[in-house]
DNA sequence: ACTTAAAATATTGTATACAATAATTGTTAA
DNA sequence: TTAACAATTATTGTATACAATATTTTAAGT
């Protein structure tokens, strides 16, 4: 839930939020604030700010009197992210079905994603389908215009790129735009049972393309993250 | 999601809770960093990292150089807070349904929380009763052990006894624990489809048997709220 | 060379200072 | 009395200082 008229710490969890989206902010990399105090320009203050909004997400962890560090989720915790996921994200296909249903949604910001995904795959540029991949499901949220919705998914977004980062493998189509389309389709349609269904097995197909068994490694710099 | 070892803001959010749920503090509220230092024995960075993290989870209301004040939910807003708080429950429901079924679930704690209900109920002591089904919403999530379906709902309970006290009318039941009680048993039962049902059916009524017509009115002071 | 312990360094946790902004009070004029 | 405006006070936003704790480096001993 952003303050009304942000302050500063905003940009420190925006920032955050997209370095782990672009992949440039590994799972388990290590944050000082006093470092990061002259990549952002402002004072150590304000980036804790920052930290303590991501902390308390569960997007950074945080031990006392140590550096906070990029979550890097367990096979347990990225199978129970998934399942709040589906919890909220099933919620949000309900609230999309009925809206549609009375006219009350426009889906062609949603159709044009799913064409670019869709554009994406086929050019093989994975990196950006992954991304657009994640904003996908937080625009399904936001059209729900719920905000109490949207701010119990949005932590979980980034925590799933994360266990993406450490468990997906290369090649593997983690978070397949066919099924996206489906989706949008069965909201189309309403149907409401197809739909509820269509999310929570796309959900947990993603959690199926994950390999479980790579070991994990770490990171520690992290110059030329943010830009 | 709080840190792995416990710092001081987390008394801040956790004292604010409870005064929210013990009803002292009461919706537009306007809270001072500065006053409250004196009240907590701590210094005002320290209140601050609380009230953050509040703001944060729209417990508290901030505008920029302004002081933070307690939530005061609009009709809209409630049934904002209710809609999510389906989804997010009817998840809980879902796996606690499977979880019962496979056996890895006790109920007992939450058996006995209902025969306290029941007991307050008869004997009409409506605060401590009010109190009660809020831990048992909150205590239900927490039997999925999941904490980030947890960390999802925490803020949306004392965002409804918010609520609640704007626009519950004194002797109405707004939160039913004979409709606890059926849950518990549907979930018992394992029937998906009935206690999946009983939950929506539950939260509905509770924005029911609200009375949105009345004048919001708001307090300014703050003595004796949080002892 | 390797381990251990101690010293040095770096980082966090908290308090506080100061400037910017908002809220309040007081004064004057109609 | 009330309204408008100025001066005062209070409160927030941010930076920084200092102590407590963690981490790293250095040095000595085996």
């Amino acid at each position: 839930m952003s303050t009304t008229l942000s302050t500063s710490s905003d940009d420190v969890v925006e920032v955050i939020f997209e370095a782990i989206l672009k992949k440039r902010l590994n799972p388990g990399v290590k944050l000082s604030e006093i470092s990061l105090q002259e990549e952002f320009g402002y004072s150590r203050s304000v980036i804790r700010q920052g930290f303590d909004r991501l902390v308390d997400s569960g997007v950074l962890i945080h031990k006392k009197n140590q550096s906070v560090r990029v979550a890097c989720p367990t096979e347990y915790e990225t199978k129970q992210i998934y399942e709040a996921r589906k919890a909220i994200e099933t919620g949000v296909i309900m609230i999309l079905v009925g809206k549609y249903h009375n006219k009350q949604l426009d889906l062609t910001e949603i159709d044009s994603m799913v064409s670019k995904e869709k554009q994406l795959h086929d050019s093989e540029e994975l990196a950006k389908l992954t991304r657009l991949s994640c904003d996908f499901h937080l625009t399904l949220a936001e059209l729900c215009d719920n905000k109490y919705l949207v701010e119990s998914l949005k932590p979980l977004i980034p925590l799933s790129a994360l266990a993406a980062s450490v468990y997906a493998d290369r090649e593997s189509n983690f978070c397949s735009f066919a099924e996206h389309q489906e989706l949008i389709e069965d909201i189309k349609s309403n149907n409401i049972k197809k739909a509820s269904e269509a999310i929570n097995v796309h959900l947990d197909h993603c959690v199926q393309s994950l390999n479980f068994g790579v070991q994990v490694k770490t990171k520690n710099s992290y110059s030329h993250i943010f830009n």
